[in-house]
This record gives structure tokens, sequence and C-alpha cells, in this order.
DNA sequence: GTAAATGTGGGGAAAAGTGGTGAATTTTCC
DNA sequence: GGAAAATTCACCACTTTTCCCCACATTTAC
């Protein structure tokens, strides 16, 4: 399971190391990892085993005459990319990807269960501030789930 | 399974790369490709095996009878043509397939899933822009994937 | 305090992407 | 039917990007 937050940062190539806790967590030892555009502009990295399940129950569900599915192919699973770590324990983040969640340098990760999330500095702290003020009352908006 | 955004350019002779990580995946490594219209004024473009995966879909399944699946066979297998990759790894894009796409120089080619989408990089940003909008919502509707 | 592990940076070889040339084939026109 | 024009096809060449190592500084573990 992946828990915690890192700083990191992304090199010149767009080179960026998993943390060695995450990367070597039971989950997290897989040949290679898929990273996609995720939600609120950041990135979802998944060990290769957890894409699988989610891209089966994708194939299941989505159709081709659906214009929602669609979109929502392109968005999600077209952007996604393969990456085996290389010996330093990096993954490459492609352009597109790092457009989309606006990451240059500084980058934090955070683990997020069964993905691992990649969010620019700016992004983070902005939505960490927006999000701690509420969360005593956010707790009570989302679901029941029997804590 | 395709997927991944690339940017590459259609030369003169209306002749455009695959990209090397669709070219080499598993699904992908066919003697020739079939590149037809798709839908939102792209291009879909199939395996050889795929390909006739969905022909084989469309013959069991479209009556000669209705007005609407004669019509759908006309616009989606019609204009399709058979591709061989040349040394280089390109694929010809027909005129005709051109001028639907509006693909000029500057195309965005999209791996999804079973097939590969080639878009003009206009068409495909303003198709980006309208969706990316949409996209945490869409996802709420799409539900309980374990995303 | 020392050794191992982790995170970051960079260089060189290989692969990928793009543009172009000339031969072969097809099409057009008389 | 045959010659000229146009198009297509199979290579070749160049540039850019990617990949695979190695090196080093910093942190962690014992």
């Amino acid at each position: 399971m992946f828990i915690g937050e890192y700083r990191h940062t992304l090199d010149d190539k767009g080179r960026i190391a998993i943390p060695a806790k995450l990367r070597y967590s039971k989950i997290g030892e897989e040949e290679y990892w898929v990273a996609t555009k995720g939600f609120d502009h950041c990135l979802f990295v998944y060990p290769k085993n957890e894409w699988n399940v989610i891209v089966k129950k994708l194939n299941e569900r989505l159709t081709l005459t659906r214009k929602e599915d669609r979109s929502f192919l392109r968005m999600f699973v077209s952007p996604a990319n393969e990456q085996t770590v290389d010996k330093q324990g990096r993954i490459v983040i492609s352009q597109s990807l790092r457009e989309y969640a606006r990451v240059k340098r500084d980058v934090v990760i955070l683990g997020a269960i069964n993905r691992i999330e990649i969010w620019s500095e700016e992004n983070w702290n902005k939505y960490r501030e927006e999000n701690e003020k509420s969360f005593d009352s956010l707790g009570e908006k989302i679901a029941d789930l029997g804590l």
C-alpha cells in the first residue's frame, strides 16, 4: 500500500525518482509503472498490475459509440505512459504529462493506497491550503465510511 | 495495448511515422494497418487483426435493410484503406482521410487501447480543452472503477 | 563512525523521427 | 497503343530524442 508525502525533483530530462519506500512496497515491485493524467491536475502513477485492473474494468464498461466514453478514454487512458524504472529507480514523465500537471522542477509525490500521485509543488500547496481549512466539514460531506 | 500521446508531423507526401512504442507493442506488430474515418473528426488506425475483429462484429450486427446500418457501413468501412509500414515505420494517409480529419502538418497521435487515433493539432487542442473541464465530473459518472 | 542505500546529474551510444532522391509504376492524353 | 506526365515506392541521409551507463553527493541504517 502506498502512503507518505515526498519532495523530489524532476531533472532536465523529465526523470523523477520514485521514493524508495514506494518503489519497494509489495504492490510497487513491478517491471514497469504507468503514469497518466489524474483528477485535480496531478498525475496518477500505477504499478503495472494495478493499471491492468483498471483498464480491464474500463474495457468492460466503455463503448466506442458513446461520446462520454470516448472522452474519458482520451482524457484518462490515452495520455498514459508505460515506464520502466532505470538503475537509479527513476521513471520518465512525458512532456504532455508534465504540461498537464504543470510540473517543472520541484515536485510533491503522494502515496495514495493503490497509486502514487505527482503534483507540482505550487499546485499541491494551493490544493492543500484550500482543503485543510475544510478538512473537518469535508469529513461530513463524503460518504459514510464507517470510520 | 495502445497508450500514449505523441506529436508527430505529416510530410508533403502524406506519410506519418507510427510512434515506435505503438509500432512495437504486442498488438501492433502486424504486416499492415487499416486507417479509416473515426468519430469526432479524427482518424482511427487499427492493426490488421484488430480491424478484422471490428469488421466481424459489424458483419454480425449490421443489417442490409436498416438505413442507419447502411449509412454507418459506408461512413466507417468504405473509406478505410490498408497501409503497410515502410522501412522508417511510416504509413501513408490518403488524401480523403487527410481532408476528413483536417490534418495538415502537425498531428497528435493517441493510443486508445485497441486502436490508434490521429488528430490534427488544432482539432485535438480544441477537443482537449472542452473535455478537460468536464474530466473530473466525467470520472464520477463513470464511477467507482477503483481508480 | 562507517557502510550501504537513496536521490540527482551528465555523457555517449543507439534508436526514432523527418526530409529527400531516384527508380518503378500508374495515369493521362493524343 | 504508346509516349509523356504524374504518382508511388523503396531506399538513403541527417537531426533529434531516448536509453543505458557511470559518477557523486546526501541521507539512512547499523
